[in-house]
DNA sequence: TGTGAAAGATACGAATA
DNA sequence: TATTCGTATCTTTCACA
């Protein structure tokens, strides 16, 4: 991966619809070499996708919060991912190290439905103990800011 | 926002390069009139950009991990969130409640960098306590595919 | 909000260096 | 890996329902 395909990922990164037209301009190379260059960092699993991102408060969900838990001992774990991530305002699970075995990242329409997701958990999907998370802010230049400072060549 | 905006917003999420003609035969409209959703989607806020998806792992940076942090009460926070996002492996911050005030996302080289974010962090940046949990791994259905569950129509 | 048609822009494949 | 070129496909604009 040269200097050219980190511009071109920086790019992709900022403006994932680029035509190659225009990619292959910023770059200063035919939009077929460019193209080939995109296909290739695909290929390579450098880039694994194009997605839209969507604003979860717009779709009435302005409420974000990371619920960490602890799930019963000797519980079958691959089948209680598999619930937590089916609930709807469950947007993505990662297991980790410490005092608690996942981190939810949830988005909830207001402070009830959370409350009673948070109220279900244990209830139903063998979790024996959470500690809830409000987002309060995004600190500016989260996200694509930071990968694109990541990619982008001095 | 019917029924066949949730649609489009569901294949732009999984492919955000999808052509206006492709993403029109989905929906059974004109490409003119799926390109208009589209804009009108835009400048709604609810899709909010195209990004290309990255893989950390394939650019050198297979260690995820969450660092939570408190301050010290009384700084200027804008400047020592700035600091803090201006690192290169930290991928975003978000302010949060409970005995954390902010929960950074990094993206690691190896556990030698890790070692050494976490322990420059009380240093430079107005940091007074820190726990780092490692990512251990990433729930299958994260991301997309819980977004898209969230805005199809059922 | 929708359609269809036409012009201009873009992407793709083949030949080549 | 890159370029150019020809052809196929796509996007966008416009007139109109």
């Amino acid at each position: 991966m040269d200097a050219i395909d980190r511009i071109i990922l920086g790019e992709l990164l900022r403006d994932g619809r680029l035509s190659f037209r225009d990619l292959a301009a910023r770059v200063r190379l035919s939009p077929t070499a460019t193209a080939e260059r995109v296909r290739r960092l695909a290929d390579a699993g450098v880039i694994s996708g194009f997605h839209a991102e969507v604003d979860l408060a717009a779709l009435g969900r302005p409420l974000k919060a990371f619920i960490d838990v602890r799930l019963r001992p000797g519980s079958d774990h691959a089948e209680l991912e598999a619930g937590l991530l089916s609930l709807p305002a469950v947007l993505s699970g990662v297991h980790v190290t410490g005092r608690w075995d996942y981190t939810l990242t949830v988005a909830c329409r207001d402070v009830a439905e959370l409350d009673e997701l948070v109220m279900a958990l244990p209830r139903s999907y063998g979790v024996i103990e959470t500690n809830t998370r409000l987002q309060l802010r995004e600190l500016h230049g989260s996200g694509v800011e930071a990968l694109c400072a990541l990619v982008e060549p001095k």
